[in-house]
DNA sequence: ACGATATGAATGAATG
DNA sequence: CATTCATTCATATCGT
């Protein structure tokens, strides 16, 4: 899971050139010989460090904006930093947890039919929230997607102008929402 | 937002045969075997352009299903799309471009005390009547629901300067204020 | 050199 | 509108 964390680097400041990574193995060669540090955000040991507890300790998955400020300004005692990077932090963390349980779960639900929806605890604060099988076929809400444009027989009619009440429209004509069987977790 | 953009594949001329199949993208050659998912929408350049110029330019950041409609009628030249898109396209749009400046919000405030006069001379002032025969009326939706407010016909004046956030959201910072919540990250 | 994997970043689609 | 979710893209790094 977690390779490749060295790499301080550059706490903002300057330091022109210095490319970050450019070092790398190999000696010499590397370098992409221009400057263009890094593009993205590369955390330090201990930004990681403090997200994860956050994460795992503080149970904070979806940090609101003003934590999301708090918490980059606090980490920016450890390096460059934005918001956004926070942002994505806790995104892509909590994503991917749920994806590696989706595809565990895939596929012991294959074997265990019939999963008990029951009540799930609900609770926002376990990082084990997400029990239970999700399964959730994740293309069935798309698949009554129309022609949209050409080449599906159907033309430019789209009349959902119907003078709609005050919602979308185009979330009303067909029955997407999430699936039947599957337990949607809560979150 | 300037990264992947190829795989257009709205070719209409219905040839037989998998059409789609998702996937594909430069280099890695992935494959999902299968699954044709990738049933969402992905707008070609030119459709980007002309939603970009349209919000840009034209000031429009939420089209009424009018203009949704002609919008995506014109689009459609473009490649396949449909009302919706381009309804969540300025909604996703706007709110990250609001969301981008929520959590950027860093030391500049906190620096700055007051400084900066007037800055947002620019304001979006297009919008005079959005270019050829779209009628300006506010949509039920803002009127009706949420308080939206300003139903005058005239955008809100936010100040994007000239900026184009186009490329990278959040990679420009800029001046926004926002007090310095001194509560702890907690939940 | 590749291929697999981990992960930052971006964005379409939804939901509240 | 704000938030969240699912996918996908882009890279860096490591294993063989």
């Amino acid at each position: 899971m977690e390779h490749h964390q060295y790499q301080q680097q550059q706490h903002e400041e300057s330091n022109t050139s210095s490319t970050v990574v450019g070092g790398s193995v190999g000696g010499s060669k590397s370098s992409f010989l221009c400057r263009q540090s890094s593009t993205r955000w590369i955390p330090t040991a201990d930004q990681i460090r403090i997200l994860r507890d956050l994460y795992y300790n503080m149970g904070i998955r979806s940090p609101t904006a003003d934590q999301i400020q708090k918490i980059s300004a606090t980490l920016r005692k450890y390096g460059k930093i934005e918001g956004k990077n926070v942002f994505y932090w806790f995104q892509n963390h909590k994503a991917r947890e749920r994806q590696k349980k989706r595809l565990t779960v895939d596929i012991s639900s294959l074997l265990t039919p019939c999963s008990s929806p029951g009540l799930y605890g609900v609770g926002p604060m376990g990082s084990s929230c997400c029990g239970g099988s999700m399964l959730m076929e994740r293309s069935f809400r798309e698949c009554c997607l129309s022609g949209g444009g050409n080449g599906s027989g159907m033309e430019s009619s789209m009349g959902w102008v119907g003078l709609e009440s005050a919602a979308t429209p185009w979330m009303h004509p067909y029955p997407l929402k999430h699936e039947p069987g599957a337990l949607m977790v809560s979150r």
